[in-house]
DNA sequence: GTAGTCAAACCAGACAGATT
DNA sequence: AATCTGTCTGGTTTGACTAC
């Protein structure tokens, strides 16, 4: 034995550990003992079948059962009492490593019961005496007894190891079956949809945000999975695909509803000519904290649904004329010049060509509909840095500037294609399509970014933000001036944000392709 | 304080068109 | 054909206002 298990024959005897009781530790249990281990471990053999072997068979009678000492009985007594399927420890020679490796091994007798420390067979015996105080535990914790006698049943200590492993892996899966369904039914409740809707509409209705249909579900997906804490959404939704799934869904139907709902508030308040402060506690509504930033957003978002309600003639909830103003002359390409011109019976060439020229006294004596509108953008503050905004020649100025960037921009697209005053491209079949409101809205805004670049390496020092922010700023004062509503704009508090809106803010935007 | 009225806001479902 | 997206519509809820 020892030639063919050199490695075994090296191992320490003393070195296995035993509790206060005697019970081998969960590591030592499973290590081989004796033969028959040697025997599995040359795969002959798997370690519980040692227990099953009949009575008398030969491994029993090879046995070096006498090299060592028997426990004492009042030992045995206790170990039967406190566990009565403890597995008992082998007994250690004297630790001489000079022993041969047989030698403190002792086989247990199959039918010597409890009180001799089978280790991995329960004995009639030792099973009846486990039923009894199974009866006596069932009582006390309130659980069937029958589920414990089958357990009993199981014969032996690995098979009810195998047992255990196996009830726990299966409450494990049910767990997380009741987990899923919990999920599932939270994922469809009214409250987190509602809660959801309530962070989703701070994301949409971010100044910062980068688009709002391009590339926005998947970009807003990943960003609730990076802030979990933000949407209050369980980290476990993300590790079932169904769910996921379910979850992308839920955000997808919310962000329909959110935007379908931005547009017909601004629709509205075209019709009405409330103020963009106005617009924006309604949509607000609660949700988040506004300020300027917002403002600025919103106005560009009316800008480009006037322009965008123009460019398609739909004039069922806003009439032409209501739409209509002389400073979205810039914005308007060609061809919807050329439709609403005649609609207004005006020509809007001949007023951007005066505009140009800053020829507004002309435009003050002209005597058709929209004199007091060609007033209005006269009076239209350009500068962005807070002045009153009363020089009309600035506005002026403005106006030629972003006609320069049209004409700069013209040069890099096909000619199928128009470019509004952002510098987006504007292509009447493209954007100016029934439904697709809101792919003119990130075209304008990718064009917007555009023509803050070109500003900003045209202006030496002039950083982007700032040219951007400028170009949003213009719009506002010139939605302010169309749009003055019948209150003064409020003067903005120093408002305690949450975190999670700045959050929104400050990080839900990407790169646009 | 309570009840009634009215407008605005909200929501769910249906539908149409576009996209995959 | 299935799915997604945007829009519309009708019912319900909410909040402001007024009269008692």
């Amino acid at each position: 034995m020892i030639s063919q298990h050199p490695v075994r024959a090296r191992r320490k005897p003393q070195a296995r550990q035993t509790t206060a009781n005697g019970l081998l530790t969960p590591g030592d249990a499973l290590l081989g003992r004796g033969r028959s281990m040697s025997a599995s471990s040359r795969g002959s053999r798997p370690p519980s079948a040692c227990g099953s072997q009949p009575r008398g068979n030969i491994s029993r009678a090879r046995s070096p059962l006498a090299a060592h000492p028997p426990l004492a009985s009042t030992e045995i007594a206790q170990i039967a009492a406190i566990a009565p399927i403890s597995i008992p420890c082998t007994p250690s020679s004297d630790g001489s490593l000079d022993e041969p490796i047989t030698i403190g091994v002792r086989r247990q007798r199959v039918d010597s019961g409890v009180s001799l420390g089978c280790p991995v067979t329960l004995t009639p015996r030792s099973t009846k005496r486990l039923k009894v105080y199974a009866n006596q535990i069932a009582e006390e914790v309130g659980v069937p007894i029958t589920s414990l006698h089958e357990f009993i049943d199981c014969g032996g200590i690995y098979q009810m190891l195998v047992r255990i492993v196996a009830l726990v892996l299966k409450n494990d899966g049910d767990k997380k079956l009741r987990l899923l369904a919990n999920l599932k039914e939270l994922l469809g409740s009214k409250d987190f949809k509602s809660a959801l809707q309530n962070r989703l509409t701070a994301c949409m209705l971010s100044p910062n945000i980068t688009a709002y249909v391009t590339d926005t579900h998947p970009q807003i997906l990943k960003f609730i999975k990076k802030h979990q804490d933000v949407f209050k959404v369980p980290a476990l939704l993300f590790e079932d695909v169904e769910l996921t799934a379910l979850f992308a869904k839920v955000v997808s139907e919310s962000l329909s509803t959110i935007r379908g709902n931005m547009k017909s508030k601004l629709t509205a308040s075209i019709a009405k000519r409330t103020s963009i402060t106005d617009v924006a506690r309604s949509l607000a509504h609660g949700c988040i904290e506004v300020d300027a930033a917002h403002w600025n957003r919103l106005a560009f978002l009316r800008r480009c649904l006037r322009v965008y309600l123009l460019g398609t003639g739909n004039y069922k909830t806003v009439p032409l004329r209501t739409l209509y103003s002389p400073l979205l002359v810039p914005s308007l390409p060609k061809e919807v010049r050329q439709k609403i011109g005649p609609q207004l019976g005006i020509d809007i060439d001949e007023i951007e060509h005066n505009m140009l020229d800053g020829d507004a006294e002309e435009d003050n004596n002209d005597t058709d509909a929209f004199q007091d509108d060609i007033a209005h953008e006269n009076a239209a503050p350009r500068n962005v840095d807070g002045d009153d905004g009363h020089d009309g020649n600035e506005n002026v100025d403005a106006d030629a500037d972003h006609n320069k960037d049209d004409a700069d921009f013209e040069a890099d697209v096909n000619d199928a294609a128009d470019i509004n005053v952002d510098g987006s491209v504007v292509t009447e079949k493209d954007l100016y399509t029934a439904g697709r409101f809101w792919n003119f809205v990130d075209s304008s805004l990718a064009g917007a970014r555009k023509a803050a670049k070109e500003q900003a390496m045209e202006d030496k020092g002039l950083a982007y933000e700032k040219a951007y922010s400028d170009i949003l700023v213009q719009y506002l004062q010139q939605d302010l001036s169309d749009f003055p509503g019948n209150t003064k704009v409020p003067t903005l508090l120093s408002t305690n944000r949450p975190q999670w809106q700045l959050t929104i803010q400050n990080q839900l935007l990407w790169s646009h392709a």
